[in-house]
DNA sequence: CAAGACATGACAATCATTCTCAGCAAGAGT
DNA sequence: ACTCTTGCTGAGAATGATTGTCATGTCTTG
């Protein structure tokens, strides 16, 4: 019930910033494309930052629930991080790069909406990839 | 490289209808909703049909290549198999009861072709799930 | 019936993710 | 600044779904 304004959007509120968290919100600026809770304790490994790859699970969680990061898992399940963008969007992926582009589609979010609403579901999500194989490969 | 015409659209081309196969093409006919493959395996012990669990993740895998199940992905990363329609579509799922129900929208359809089709990718499939509360729950 | 090819299943192996818990660090109070 | 309380960290173990292994079983054809 408190409205304890949150001094950034960078960590969820209540929680202690510290050097890891620090780490793991500034790791998740160095890249665009969809990254592994492996890959990125590994790029904070590479770049002097000792993170514990239990850290990192706990850390990208904690940043999803708080909607500061995008998740999304691949066909084999696997689940990737991206810092989000302001606006709502969806993802075309390519299968053998991972090259990622960010797509829009308004229509597609009406559309769901509406068809969660006929159906009298209510605190409704979605989730929307499309995967290909891109021109370069 | 033969082309064997398919005597029926139960099992892919190819394979032997061994009494195991049958056995999960089978169970796949007895539920409506999304069921996990060790699910459906302690269906068949139940029924007294005893298959393996690796067979039935390799009927189930094949089943799925052959676009003979529908398969998606809870938000644990679990893989969930059902029986597929013919028609292409995509799925309204209840987050508490699992209760599916089977949506269609061709505007989505083109509109992830479309943009699938603007950024050069080819091969291009999609994935789109709705995640909600439905009224009973 | 015999041979060859494919299928099966018990079990081991993988692999991402989560859990455990002892030790460390941040923030509040003195 | 010092201490206390509470939360955070990390190494490694544990979990749990899925896949691989391989000896054995079962069609199918000659």
């Amino acid at each position: 019930m408190t409205s304890t304004e949150p001094t950034g959007p960078t960590l969820p509120q209540g929680t202690r910033p510290t050097r890891q968290r620090r780490a793991v919100a500034a790791a998740l600026q160095g890249f665009e494309d969809f990254r592994s809770a492996q890959h990125i304790h590994d790029l904070l490994r590479r770049s002097g930052e000792n993170v514990g790859l239990s850290t990192v699970y706990r850390t990208l969680q904690a940043l999803a629930d708080g909607g500061e990061v995008d998740v999304l898992r691949t066909e084999e399940g696997e689940a990737l991080y991206r810092r989000c963008s302001a606006t709502h969007h969806h993802h075309l992926v390519c299968r053998s790069c991972g090259r990622t582009v960010e797509v829009e589609g308004p229509t597609v979010e009406r559309w769901a909406d509406a068809v969660a609403d006929r159906h009298g579901f209510s605190d409704v999500s979605h989730s929307l990839e499309i995967f290909g194989t891109c021109p370069d490969c």
